[in-house]
DNA sequence: ATATTATACCTAGAAACCCGAGGTATGTCA
DNA sequence: TGACATACCTCGGGTTTCTAGGTATAATAT
């Protein structure tokens, strides 16, 4: 994590949630997109990532399948569901309001040299 | 607070210096001033800001000195160091980073419908 | 006069969130 | 066959914020 890491707080399973919108995917791969969408920025941990996925699930926000990979193993896809896209709305309508509402104080501000 | 409480983390630092950087405030005012300029999102709790203040003081981030208000109140009043305004730069920093990375990775999702 | 409200500061304990560090197991490659 | 990458998982702890209280003064209403 490069940006402090408390300002991952609040957004992770907004996160997670959004690269569920797209398709069906598994843990480890969810990490390393994120690596990438973000360009580094966000390095999300196991430790972080899996109780939200199994939170998730226990909420019906998505549902998991095991499914054999090319190589022979298998992994536990998962798949977002109506209700959890629902709630990606809505946690991305939080995410609109709280960033606009940040610039907004920080636009009062000296402005950041660069 | 408006949105989800906790998207609040680890900004609460980089908000307060913010407000510090054009004048000396108090704590009270400085409450009044976020749920102002954020429009309502953002609605600091004492218990937050004041443990903020003392550890941004405590650190040199900032200086406190007390003066009477036209009231004849004491008032307890903020100043914003130059080490606080360094600070503040990196935090911003950090903040534009961060934010830029959810939006990229909330730019591969299915557009929010309004 | 006096009760209530607004102002203004503070703290202790609990809750929420995320991470570090570990564990287990399978497939690949030297 | 040993090392490494893949792939999943959990527990304990640290950080951050909130809840819920407390104290005190000034203004306003009764």
């Amino acid at each position: 994590m490069k940006a402090d890491k408390s300002l991952l707080s609040g957004s992770a399973t907004l996160l997670v949630l959004s690269l569920l919108s797209g398709e069906d995917k598994y843990g480890y791969q969810m990490i390393a997109e994120l690596e990438a969408k973000s360009d580094h920025t966000f390095s999300m941990k196991e430790g972080t990532l899996y109780p939200i996925l199994h939170t998730l699930e226990k909420e019906g926000a998505v549902q998991s399948y095991e499914k054999a990979a090319p190589t022979g193993r298998t992994r536990k896809y998962y798949h977002i569901t109506k209700k959890g896209l629902r709630l990606l709305d809505t946690k991305k309508e939080e995410w609109t309001t709280f960033s606009q509402a940040v610039n907004a104080v920080l636009a009062g501000t000296t402005p950041v040299m660069a």
